[in-house]
DNA sequence: CGCACACTTGAGTAATGTCAAAGAGTGTGG
DNA sequence: CCACACTCTTTGACATTACTCAAGTGTGCG
């Protein structure tokens, strides 16, 4: 097995920066102010966190089951979660990688419709599902935050339409590379390493392509001197604004 | 040129059933309980008329273009519209197919990042957008029904990902025959007649394929007795479930 | 040290795309 | 009212991208 993340521990979670320490789980998390929860006001955090129950996942672990009944929300705080969707046959779709900071759960109604397996370790808080609605009723902020949320991942999910649809396979590669770049300033790490945590099948099956084609696409991008490819794994990027253009179709 | 729906005016907007004629257009319209507007009360509904402005128009304009400011939101009443993405070399996707009741503008922030036209004649209304956000303080249900519709949204999304994604050429159209069925009652057609306003090139654009494949694929189809495809245009679907069957990969 | 697993690379295939042309439906103008 | 022009759709022949099957390489873990 591959397991490069669920063998070691991690780090504590950072202390929230610039304030002062406040009582409660809440005001420690360091991906409050990313997530729904930032919304919230110090006085207020412990009704947050009344209801919240942090929980960790080893790699590879599924905590979430497609058909099971929808009695959790969940934020994550730390690692790196995939949310697919299965077809009877086996073939799987990944319709989004999460990271810390990133709210689970929506498009749920009754039952999960979706699978969400940890692809890390992942450090993650639940929330239970009818509490948080009525917490909803007494925080309109956080409904409005969580209706912007959920503003912003059907923006992602029609841009992942176009891609597959109507992207070519060097095109997608193009596309996911510059999208994780995008995302690491905000996980406080340098735009052009990326990890790459998940295996070549994971991104295959969030690209619409399979692990050969996903294999070869990178060599040929390592070829035309794009990226580089580490010895340990992971993806350094060498042109970001190419791999930018590419992915647009240019 | 096509025009099946541009030349014939549009019939008058059927009553709502079941309830006395109330003041003002939002009382009357057939759609409001299918959509946003449903959950505002009788005595409340001048505060929405106040802010709606009903509109029209002919088959294939585009009234919301990619890039402009994100001004209004809009609730279709009547017709059939299409959302879409363009790539720089035009390449189209289609990210869905909007009918009578259906909400558009979720997802946009400052700039639309869709474009939407008229598929067939559409009445629809438009809401100015600040002044809906506001009124969402005012009116908490609205609120939690806005973030029901981007909840099964975004389940659409996803399913339509899983599509676009992992489906074959027979798969992807038989699932989208399916989801069009489903559609039908509640916009008071019969389940098996589908009226398809849209062109192949439309439902390619929205599959992820090409016209030649979307036809063939029809005639495929015809040829092993799934559907007909009478002269003046639509489908009938003849054995629902074996379509339903195939679209799920069955 | 060797097994497992992930990744890469190669060869051949299949599904879908591309290009081209003919058929069908519709509206227009003579 | 008919003929033409236009567009949409269908069908055919061929090209190409990405998939499948298979083998080889590398890496981590027991």
């Amino acid at each position: 097995m591959k397991e490069k993340y669920a063998g070691s521990p991690l780090p504590p979670a950072r202390p929230r920066l610039g304030s002062m320490p406040a009582a409660g789980p809440c005001a420690a998390c360091a991906v409050r102010m990313l997530s729904v929860c930032g919304v919230i006001q110090e006085n207020d955090l412990h009704r947050l966190a009344a209801i919240a129950k942090a929980q960790e996942a080893e790699a590879h672990h599924t905590f979430v089951t497609a058909g099971d009944p929808a009695a959790f929300l969940f934020n994550i705080t730390e690692g790196v979660v995939k949310v697919y969707r299965l077809l009877s046959d086996g073939r799987q779709q990944i319709t989004g990688f999460l990271f810390g900071g990133d709210f689970l759960g929506l498009g749920a109604d009754d039952t999960y419709a979706f699978s969400a397996e940890a692809v890390t370790r992942v450090r993650y808080c639940r929330f239970e599902r009818g509490a948080l609605m009525r917490l909803l009723v007494e925080f309109p902020r956080m409904e409005q935050r969580l209706l912007g949320i959920a503003s912003s991942e059907l923006a992602a999910a029609q841009e992942q339409m176009v891609l597959l649809g109507r992207k070519t396979a060097r095109e997608k590669l193009a596309t996911f590379l510059t999208m994780l770049s995008r995302r690491m300033p905000s996980l406080g790490n340098p735009r052009d390493r990326l990890d790459l945590p998940m295996s070549r099948a994971d991104i295959a099956d969030y690209l619409g392509l399979t692990t050969e084609t996903v294999s070869r696409t990178f060599t040929q991008l390592r070829g035309e001197g794009l990226i580089e490819l580490p010895k340990g794994g992971g993806v350094r990027l060498r042109r970001e604004s190419a791999l930018a253009e590419i992915g647009e179709g240019g």
